[in-house]
DNA sequence: AAAAATGCCAACCGCATGTCC
DNA sequence: GGGACATGCGGTTGGCATTTT
């Protein structure tokens, strides 16, 4: 059966965190960087387990979260990546850097979800608009096509993306960290409902993040490990990390151009530019998932159902929708 | 105004996976 | 290679907030 639950021990404190109990856990974060949970209860005196810290941490009190809201796109970009990548909310979310997994799920089941289930009864039988029901959808051998044509004008747009002369163009050298991380959790603190302890906690980040890039070079490490596998890796300078937050931005627009995305919103933009460490991580070259990776598994057996789905449901269709 | 119903989201639980010795 | 431990992930739930009756 394997070990126990580490929340199996007495003591150990469930329920809502306290703003106190965020402040020693930020504190301790902020001193140590993130990472080796197990010693956060003891050397904080925490009675949390460390599954909670951690939990806590990735989904509430890291800077660079953004909160409520979503704005159309994200929903777009969620319910294409659903369709493509079933319930696999970390890597949806490895898309949409400056949301959880958590956010993403939660927002899926209680909208999303929904939404879907609306829109899809709605148009049930009723095949114009190209909103069909899979089982009478294209044959698999045309939405293959289909699929291979917007994965070959990705990979030309990531090619172009990845050239030298427009890394250098993108005028996004001058991106800091600490500046990005700044607006992000500014725009937390302004969008979200967070109660106002929370929001001290974010405006204690914000110095953090300001005072400290040792922190917040550790601090980008915690996100997403098992995508960015970032082990070792500095992956954010001193300086920021003037290419690689280029290649992400110019990833996004290669992701764009794979779902045919005409444009990013303003706030997605915003995002781009201000991007805080963690979130020009996550642009990193390795990550989100590669292309080819992507590539690979939408032809592997198990995900055909979302290529059907897909296939018939097109962003541009489902925007009308939204 | 009060009770009931519903929605929403933070947090928990347990399994899966990765890493280290 | 394999066991123990640490961390990540996705499903689920408890409880508060909001809406409806």
């Amino acid at each position: 059966m394997g070990r126990p639950p580490c929340c199996d021990k007495e003591g150990v404190k469930k329920g809502p965190w306290t703003p106190e109990e965020d402040i020693l856990l930020v504190s301790y974060i902020q001193e140590h960087g993130p990472g080796n949970w197990r010693a956060v209860p003891t050397n904080t005196g925490l009675l949390r387990c460390s599954k909670s810290c951690r939990l806590r941490w990735t989904n509430y009190l890291r800077p660079g979260i953004r909160r409520g809201n979503f704005t159309d796109h994200e929903e777009k970009m969620i319910i294409h990546l659903q369709a493509l990548l079933g319930n696999r909310w970390a890597a949806i979310a490895s898309y949409l850097p400056q949301r959880t997994d958590n956010d993403i799920k939660n927002y899926w089941n209680t909208h999303l979800k929904k939404k879907l289930n609306k829109i899809q009864s709605g148009t049930e039988g009723h095949s114009k608009d190209g909103f069909s029901s899979p089982s009478q959808s294209i044959t698999r051998g045309q939405w293959e096509r289909r699929l291979q044509t917007d994965i070959h004008m990705a990979k030309q747009a990531l090619s172009e993306a990845l050239s030298p002369e427009k890394l250098s163009n993108s005028g996004l050298s001058e991106l800091k960290p600490s500046t990005g991380c700044l607006s992000n959790t500014k725009s937390a603190a302004q969008s979200s409902t967070y109660a106002s302890s929370t929001e001290n906690i974010a405006r204690l980040l914000k110095g953090w993040v300001r005072n400290s890039p040792k922190s917040a070079r550790s601090n980008s490490a915690i996100t997403q490990n098992s995508l960015n596998n970032m082990s070792g890796t500095d992956s954010v300078s001193s300086e920021g990390t003037p290419s690689k937050a280029n290649n992400g931005v110019e990833q996004s627009e290669t992701f764009e151009s794979l779902f045919g995305f005409e444009s990013f919103d303003s706030s997605h933009s915003d995002t781009s530019r201000s991007m805080s460490p963690e979130a020009s991580l996550f642009q990193d070259e390795s990550k989100p998932l590669p292309l080819s990776l992507l590539e690979n598994w939408l032809f592997d057996e198990g995900v055909s159902q979302g290529k059907e789905f897909l296939s018939d449901f097109s962003l541009d269709d489902n925007a009308k929708f939204f």
